[in-house]
DNA sequence: TATATACTTGAGTGATCGCTCAAGAAACCC
DNA sequence: GGGTTTCTTGAGCGATCACTCAAGTATATA
């Protein structure tokens, strides 16, 4: 009996979270959306509840799919290559609509609102990290690091240091590049 | 003739700039002004001119008061010790109205619309980062670390892992101390 | 004290914000 | 084709946005 929707629900949350992660929460208006998704706020109002509901619905797909990413670089080329590869590739992708992390925008535009938003962004970061030291971890049982470091520590300052590159890539006149280099490099000295 | 004003313009300025500083741009709304520094619009607009205009002076006031207090560490403890204390005073002090820098939290936000201000906070960490590298050049002069090194390389990752750290500050249940402590323990293999 | 000159006040501007809803259009079943 | 159901449409809602301006108030000089 029903009509079908004219668009492809997964393909609009990519296109919301395209336009989310380049001019973030305050930046991205429902006119903006309505622009890029080519719907009515009728529509988009029956399909995602709200412009929050949609942010962290797109925020979610931003989290899976570059943890995805790191999963099948992992999976090609093992721990040590992939953390060494990971750096460079979050900054050189040329559609991405950003070279700066969705998770740390959010995470500053939102935190000193105590937005739920920002909230998520901070648990997504997280779980980004803890695959991070798993891997630190696993490297460790291969022996292909020191057994003396902190996986937990390792991983925490390859976050840390992925959102400065990234952050320091968003800028003008800086080669990004080049501290990727630097980044992976680094991992040689554990 | 003149009635004079009721209040200290260099101290509504540095609220300004907190306000600014922690809830960002849009986030900063005029009625939230108006409450901290006890202005009605009409006083606001004479005085300020606008939001943008008023947000610009607290960005550059920012700036200058963070190139005093590197400057002043320098002075007291010479290059090394001030590059090495720098990111622990970044993220410590307690009156700071958030941990992550102002300048990097105004390019992320602002600079996907190409917000004058977004340019102006990249001019700032330019200028942040110059100085950084005539430190690491007197480093060197001084025979402190290897002349090997490029001066503007080492400032565009001490200012890389600056803003990473400076994000990661803002996370909750983040040791930033320990991503500080190891910052300042890189510079000791230069 | 009278006058001139800032500065302060706050109601109110048009524009835009996220969002609603009644009505119309399209696709399915019988 | 008729009836049902879902999706789409777009005018328009109240709230808030940054901002204006005419009127009022306080402080200076004369």
């Amino acid at each position: 009996m029903p009509r079908k929707p004219n668009h492809d629900r997964n393909e609009l949350i990519a296109r919301a979270r395209d336009l989310f992660w380049r001019q973030g929460w305050a930046g991205t208006s429902l006119k903006d959306l309505e622009a890029v998704l080519k719907m009515k706020p009728g529509s988009f109002y029956a399909a995602f509840g709200s412009k929050e509901a949609l942010f962290e619905i797109a925020m979610d797909k931003y989290a899976e799919d570059g943890a995805g990413r790191l999963a099948e670089l992992v999976e090609a080329h093992g721990p040590m290559a992939a953390l060494k590869r990971y750096p460079e590739l979050a900054i050189c992708r040329e559609e991405a609509p950003a070279k700066a992390c969705m998770l740390s925008k959010t995470l500053l535009e939102l935190q000193a609102h105590g937005h739920p938003l920002a909230k998520r962004a901070s648990a997504h970061l997280m779980g980004m990290e803890e695959q991070f030291a798993a891997l630190f971890s696993q490297m460790q049982q291969d022996g292909e690091i020191a057994a003396t470091h902190d996986p937990k520590s390792l991983a925490r300052r390859y976050q840390s240091d992925l959102l400065g590159l990234r952050v320091s890539a968003e800028r003008e006149g800086i080669d990004a590049h080049a501290i990727a280099r630097e980044i992976a490099e680094g991992l040689d000295r554990l």
